[in-house]
This record gives C-alpha cells, sequence and structure tokens, in this order.
DNA sequence: AGTAAAATATGATATTTGTCATACAATTTG
DNA sequence: CAAATTGTATGACAAATATCATATTTTACT
C-alpha cells in the first residue's frame, strides 16, 4: 500500500499541508480501489463517512432535478478531493459522483479529517480555499446559466474543457463527454446540445469524429461568448 | 461603541465561537457606519480589506452579466457576514454588494479576522460551515436556473422570500424587492418577470399592490414548482 | 460477426422567453 | 406643485429553445 506522500493529490489539495507523521496515518486507514466509467462513487442523499481523494481519472458531480434531467455542478480530476462540503457542512451529500473515465480513488475515514482540522491550521485554511474556490466557479457558473444563450454557455464550455483538461496528440480534448452530459453541464435538452455541436462544425469552430471533439477555431468561440 | 458581546451577529454567525477576549479586541479595532438603501458596501473587483457585519438590514449579492444585467446570487441579511470568501481566499471579490434595504454594519480589518483563523479552531470551522452552506445554496439555485422554467423559478424565489423574511402584519412579503432585482433574482427579463407577477395576481395565486407582494395561494404555488 | 441497444443526428413544430414599443403610474427633484 | 425621471404594465412580434418523431450511426454483448 502507497505511503501517500508521493500521491498527486498531496500536490494539488488541502492534503499538502500534512506533514510525514500526518501522511503515515492516513496511509494506515485509507482504502484505494478502482472505480469504472460510468459507476457511481456516492448518490445524492447518500451520508458520506469521509473523504476520496482522487487518485487517477475524472468524475461529474451532478443533481438530478425535477423534469429528471441531471445537472452537472462540477467536474473533479486527479488531485482533487471529493466529498468535504458534506464532511463539513455534517450532512448527507447533496450531488451524485459519478465517473466520467475509469479512476483511481483512495477513501479516507471521516475521523482522520475532523482530527485534522482540529491539529492543523494550515489544512484547514487549504480546505476553505479550496471550498471557497468551488464558490467562486458556482457564482460564475449561475451568472452564465442565467444570463446567457445556450450557444454562448456551449463556446465556453468547450474552451473551458480545454484548459482544465487539455488534448491529446489529435488535437481533439482529451476528456470524452456524451453529448447528454455537455448538454448536464451547460443546461439544455440534448438535442438542442447535438444541434449547435452540428452548427460549430458547420461553421468550421470545431470538428466531430465520435466522441472526439476537436476546437478549430478558438478565437470564434471566444468571440460569441 | 458598542462591545459586540450583545450583537446579533454574534447569533447567526461565525463570530459566535469568539470568547470575551476576542469579541473586546474586535469591538475595539472594528467600525460602524449605517448604509442607505440602494449604497454600495463593495464593488465586483474591490480588495476587500476585512469582513462586514451585518447588524440591520439586507443586502444583495449580485453579478453584472456580460449583456449589462445584474444576476443577484445571495440576498444577505442582519446576523451575516460579507466578504468572507475574498477574505479565505486572498481575491478581489467577485461579486458587487448593495444595500436593498438601510443598514447597520460594523468593518472588521482583515488582520483580526486571519489572526482567529490561527488561534481559534471553531472559528475556523464555523467559517467553513457557513461558506459550505452558501456553496449547496449555489448548487441548487445553478440545478434550478438550468432546469426550471422561468415560471418555476418566479414561484420558488417568492415562497423563499416568505420563509426567509417574513411577512409584515398585512400578510404582504416583508423585503421589498423591485420588479429589477426579481428579475434579477430568476435570471429573467425585467418585463418577464412582470408578466408572470400579472399572471400570478390573475390566478389568484399572489395579490399585488405597488411594490407589496402577497402570497395568497402558497399550495398552487408549490404545485407548479 | 451479428444483433440488440444506446447514442447521435436532423426535421417539423410548439412553447417559452426576449425585445421593442408604448402607455401609464409612482416617485423624485427643483 | 409641476416637470422630469424612474418603475410598472401590456401588446406585438421575433428569437431561442424544447419536444416529438424518426433516421442513422456507434457501441455493447453473446
Amino acid at each position: 500500500m502507497g505511503k501517500c506522500e508521493q500521491c498527486i493529490v498531496r500536490e494539488f489539495s488541502a492534503i499538502k499541508a500534512l506533514n510525514k507523521d500526518e501522511l503515515l496515518k492516513i496511509a494506515d486507514c485509507k482504502t484505494s480501489y478502482t472505480v469504472k466509467k460510468g459507476e457511481t462513487i456516492f448518490d445524492e442523499g447518500d451520508a458520506l463517512n469521509g473523504i476520496y481523494c482522487i487518485k487517477d481519472g475524472i468524475c461529474k458531480l451532478s443533481k438530478l432535478s425535477d423534469n429528471g434531467k441531471d445537472q452537472i455542478v462540477k467536474l473533479v480530476k486527479k488531485g482533487e478531493l471529493l466529498g468535504q462540503r458534506s464532511l463539513i457542512s455534517e450532512e448527507s451529500t447533496n450531488l451524485s459522483a459519478v465517473a466520467v473515465e475509469d479512476m483511481q480513488v483512495c477513501f479516507i475515514p471521516k475521523q482522520e479529517i475532523l482530527q485534522f482540522f482540529n491539529e492543523n491550521n494550515q489544512f484547514s485554511l487549504n480546505m476553505m480555499k479550496s471550498v471557497c474556490g468551488d464558490l467562486k466557479d458556482a457564482d460564475d457558473n449561475m451568472v452564465n446559466l442565467a444570463q446567457k444563450t445556450v450557444k454562448q454557455r456551449l463556446a465556453e464550455t468547450l474552451l473551458k474543457l480545454e484548459s482544465d483538461f487539455g488534448i491529446q496528440e489529435d488535437g481533439s480534448l482529451k476528456i470524452q463527454l456524451s453529448r447528454e452530459e455537455i448538454a448536464g453541464m451547460i443546461g439544455t435538452a440534448t438535442e438542442s446540445c447535438i444541434r449547435l455541436l452540428s452548427e460549430f462544425n458547420k461553421e468550421g469552430w470545431i470538428s466531430l469524429q465520435g466522441k472526439k471533439i476537436t476546437i478549430t477555431n478558438k478565437k470564434e468561440l471566444q468571440r460569441i461568448i
């Protein structure tokens, strides 16, 4: 079992504030496992008993709306944590977490984390900053959903997917989402999303080959936002 | 100058974790003042040098969209704090704060708060919980904006205004917002908001007298959500 | 490999919402 | 108090988006 010291999560999350002893503690009580694409890590309403470190892969945090559609609130990638909000608020989680690609995650029980909150101020501060970052993103997202057109939101989302997750050798977006998932991010009907992707394709701003999306004219996408 | 001990903010915010000595400290360095309805406390992009305690009144946190419309992200009322996110993230604020009714606020400089973060764990935990609460609200709001109709959002907003801010003796909503502000909360054009309010009025679900709005059929409003 | 199932694509149409124009009411200002 | 400004209201129309139907392509499965 890994010692957590070399883990990527230590680089990018609040975990970086932990010292060697503390790392050994979590190495000792953590549970590592893999999650296959499409599998659920936790479901809306679940009581979480700890947090998840994402060693590899990407998952979507989503919430089911009354109309039956899943709204994707955030994509979480390797290096980040999952389930902090629920743990801090001492509530059941308000979101579902489902793997968008195969993942490797570690589960750390609640008690350990709560102890760090009490003993390690920098850890608390880091965690606070991370939640505040999420809050800022959520606020920005709210404004976009409320004030921008679906076309603008799609353009913005595509650009964000490129900058957040990068591109492959062939230039296409590294992260591959279904049309339904993209629709769930921008808050529109799947058909509308497909239609607009086709339109962007015809305009020459992107190119589509199956699930692969390649941004071919970043400037134009930026212009319509 | 007040000693902060009896302040309502102590009841409802992270401040409640501070002991008598700590309260005296902030009583000593705080600045109290009033903000008239319509006045700005801070503007999007401002660098805040502390946080604000709301002793009385209500303000709106909003963000200006590219289309020139103000999206209201949250209403903040007496007892709550303002500016925590910006302080924790060590960034300029992403939102404007404007008084919706006359307010009494106290400003507490950054250094004091940061010191409490280092010395008082419960204070940090409370602050975290408060930010997490905001994040949960923001997520819920996102889903509503993305998946519900304007009509549903208006109904939901009216019910929420009643439960959050209460009613007057005559039964009308205690908080009085302009049509433009309500439109800014639900993310729609002012005209659409006015039209739907008229419609609700005709249906007998609410009654309108000037700025006063009275919910007369809560069940029906709940039903259409 | 061949079939079933799921995802993608596109057309036709209905509905929702935004925009522009204009009228009227309320509030502010000098 | 009158004039001017701002907020509210409503109609007509345009634009954006959702919904339903159906075809085509891709993927999953034995």
